[in-house]
RNA sequence: CGGGGAGUAGCGCAGCCCGGUAGCGCGCCUGCUUUGGGAGCAGGAUGUCGCAGGUUCGAAUCCUGUCUCCCCGACCA
């Protein structure tokens, strides 16, 4: 994509309302726009990240099994009122009305609308166990919205729901979706610590929450620092082992901290930091397809209802809980494999005949090479490009100017480390290509 | 929902107390000079002062109402 063509409005200066660096810097690196409290617009090189986190998420999900679906944004109120949650879910929920007065609300979730489906869909034993998941945009009439797209009122949100015979075939589904998130943020480039919680509104018994450390998030945390030291390649190769083995190790939210008698982690191994909750998973059981009517016939003849859990991710969140994680003072330090392209190609004398056409020569074998590029072919000052280029963090710079031009090489900077060094231009183009 | 704050150019803000020609910085446009880490000079464009009503010869400024946004607390991916 060439610069000079492209929506990016990246700004020096940070919009006044903006208070977490995250926030900040979607601002800045022309992310996102607000368009009222809660509610943000996704420009296109956020709309590009936002592409990429999903796409890992899909990939995890469909590796755990789960099949993708898609169920609607705005739902019926009668629907809610069969699970008996219409009353219970409280202000959160946005209602209205349709032309017909019939009640309708803009779904915070999606307990009820999976439950009918199945219901609808699955009738024997043979059915299951299922695990089915989409990713959608959500609404929750936050009292508060803050801090960007962290806490948003609109978000998007990838939920999964699996539907098992019994206790034990729901713990085998919920262990899957364990490991999927330990994946998922893991390739991501997030250290995320999986912590007991309590099981809240949406009810059950057995419930993780997946927070990444960061001194911004939300919530307090109390953990064995044992967990810190799970290495990124445990976390990719995660198997039920690795569950029980960080599941064992201490991890509680402040409040639920509080309440322990007596804490298990000897005082200097105890770490408490703070964090974001990017994922929760819950066992819940028979509560929904009880309440909606929904069973299953088995084996024997018999009806059971099934066990049901539902996973969420914050998809929309993770982009936040990205840049709070990786970034500088100079702007957002993307990971490659979110990174919404793999590097600028930057023009420094876009008004000199022979540095544009062998920087647009290099752009396109860049493309050819299948290297996404974002190409600042701008006549504008090399300052100038630089700090586009920092703010909105991508991975490599490829610098081609006058002065290397004479030497035969360009350069290439490392975002992350800062690292420079001068290649010629094909053994550049190799290091990109591969 | 309780407590606090703010709406003035695309962004950041001053002006309001004490009513009288709407300003500054950044950004944007034009020209020239520049060009390896957010350039310099000169010129230029951009506002229903959130909205409605009132007071007044006259309202960004005073009064009333209203909408919106932000911050602090209780809730969530």
């Amino acid at each position: 994509m060439r610069l000079s063509r492209y929506f990016l409005p990246v700004t020096k200066e940070t919009p006044a309302d903006a208070q977490i660096v995250s926030h900040k810097l979607m601002l800045r690196a022309g992310l996102i726009r607000q368009t009222a409290a809660g509610i943000y617009a996704w420009l296109p090189l956020g709309l590009k990240v936002l592409k990429r986190i999903e796409a890992i998420v899909r990939e995890e999900q469909d590796r755990a099994g789960a099949i993708e679906l898609l169920m609607p944004t705005i739902q019926a109120a009668d629907l809610w009122r069969q699970s008996g949650r219409y009353d219970a879910y409280g202000p959160e929920m946005l209602r209205f009305t349709d032309r017909h007065e019939r009640e309708m609300l803009y779904g915070p979730t999606n307990e009820e609308v999976i439950t009918l489906l199945f219901k609808d869909g699955a009738r024997s034993y043979r059915d299951l166990p299922r695990t089915l998941y989409h990713i959608q945009w959500k609404f929750r009439d936050e009292v508060r919205p803050r801090f960007g797209v962290m806490r948003g009122r609109e978000f998007l949100m990838k939920d999964a729901y699996s539907f098992d015979l019994d206790e034990a075939g729901l713990r085998k589904s919920y262990e899957a979706m364990f490991v999927a998130y330990l994946r998922t943020f893991a390739r991501l480039g997030l250290q995320a610590v999986p912590v007991r919680a309590p099981t809240g509104p949406i009810g059950g018994d057995l419930s993780h929450e997946f927070h990444i450390l960061a001194d911004t998030g939300e919530s307090a945390l109390f953990y064995d620092a044992a967990i810190e030291e799970v290495t990124r390649d445990e976390l990719l190769t995660a198997d039920a082992s690795t569950i029980t083995r960080l599941t064992d190790l201490y991890a509680m939210e402040e409040e639920e901290h509080a309440k322990v008698a007596e804490c298990p982690v000897p005082a200097d191994r105890l770490r408490t930091r703070r964090g974001i909750e990017v994922g929760h998973i819950f066992a819940f059981g028979t509560k929904y397809s009880a309440s909606m009517g929904l069973s299953i016939q088995t084996r024997e003849g018999g009806q059971v209802h099934p066990h049901m859990g539902s996973y969420g991710i914050g998809v929309s969140r993770l982009m936040g809980a990205i840049i709070e994680a990786s970034h500088d003072e100079n702007g957002i330090i993307w990971p490659e494999s979110v990174a919404p392209y793999r590097v600028g190609l930057i023009n420094m004398r876009a008004d000199d005949a022979a540095c544009t056409e062998a920087a647009d020569r290099l752009y396109g074998q860049l493309r050819e090479a299948g290297v996404e590029t974002l190409y600042d072919d701008r006549d504008e000052r090399g300052g100038a490009k630089f700090a586009t280029m920092d703010v909105i963090g991508l991975p490599g710079q490829l610098i081609v100017g006058p002065k290397g031009l004479e030497k035969n090489v360009v350069e290439l900077k490392n975002r992350a480390t800062g690292e420079r060094e001068e290649l010629s231009v094909e053994s550049a183009l190799a290091r990109l290509a591969g």
